[in-house]
DNA sequence: TTGCTACATGTAGGAACGCTACGTATTGGA
DNA sequence: TCCAATACGTAGCGTTCCTACATGTAGCAA
């Protein structure tokens, strides 16, 4: 997976994961890495920096919590994080369907 | 669209818009818009420097002539660019497979 | 008890990229 | 005469993600 590929898309699949519940950072960067079969596998300095901006920004909410020892920083979604998630899904569709039509070879890959 | 959104994705736009035939820049920036309705409308500051680093890369070759008056540097595609081409349009449908597992809200949208 | 791995968070610095804003020049229509 | 479209170009900026490093705990194996 080229680097650059990511720039613009990192905020939308970090939100994604935190859709289905509150999640720690590291958990998040595993779930991505399941969900995708291990192809986005992110190094932490991308995705804590990134869960930083977006708490900034007022789409997620954090709270510090210890388990097992560990300290643990706990990211939910805000009301506007989950608007900005719907937002992000339709900027993707479109800019999915931009792509193919400019890059062709058929207009969308099999369902595999 | 987003600004950040095209990162990493440009060259293989602009690689595939020479693959029917040379152009020079100022067509291939329309070629694109027309072929995207419209929603790729590029401003040249992003067209010409992408087309020299792609010249620079070897990807494409590019030779000035004269038409109407006006100068234009006519590109085509080498052989190494040709490759590449093909790379970026499997790399792609990876990212594209990638970025709808983690994004959810269906796999694919819908051909329109 | 030493060492390693996994877990868990963080920052500093750098590289790459696309955009904004500008500049130059010709053609042709209002 | 003025302006838009055509056609090329560069300088500088902001954003983003990555590399590399630092810190610390838990648990397991040698």
């Amino acid at each position: 997976m080229r680097a650059e590929a990511l720039k613009g898309h990192l905020d939308g699949l970090l939100l994604a994961t935190l859709e289905d519940g509150p999640q720690h950072g590291y958990a998040v960067k595993e779930a991505l890495c399941d969900a995708t079969g291990g192809k986005l596998d992110l190094p932490t300095g991308t995705v804590y920096p990134a869960l930083h901006r977006l708490e900034r920004a007022g789409l997620i909410k954090g709270s510090w919590s210890v388990v097992g020892g560990r300290r643990r920083r706990t990211y939910e979604l805000t009301e506007q994080g989950r608007r900005s998630l719907a937002g992000a899904r339709d900027h993707w569709r479109e800019f999915a369907a931009v792509m193919s039509a400019a890059l062709g070879g058929g207009p969308w890959p099999a369902t595999n």
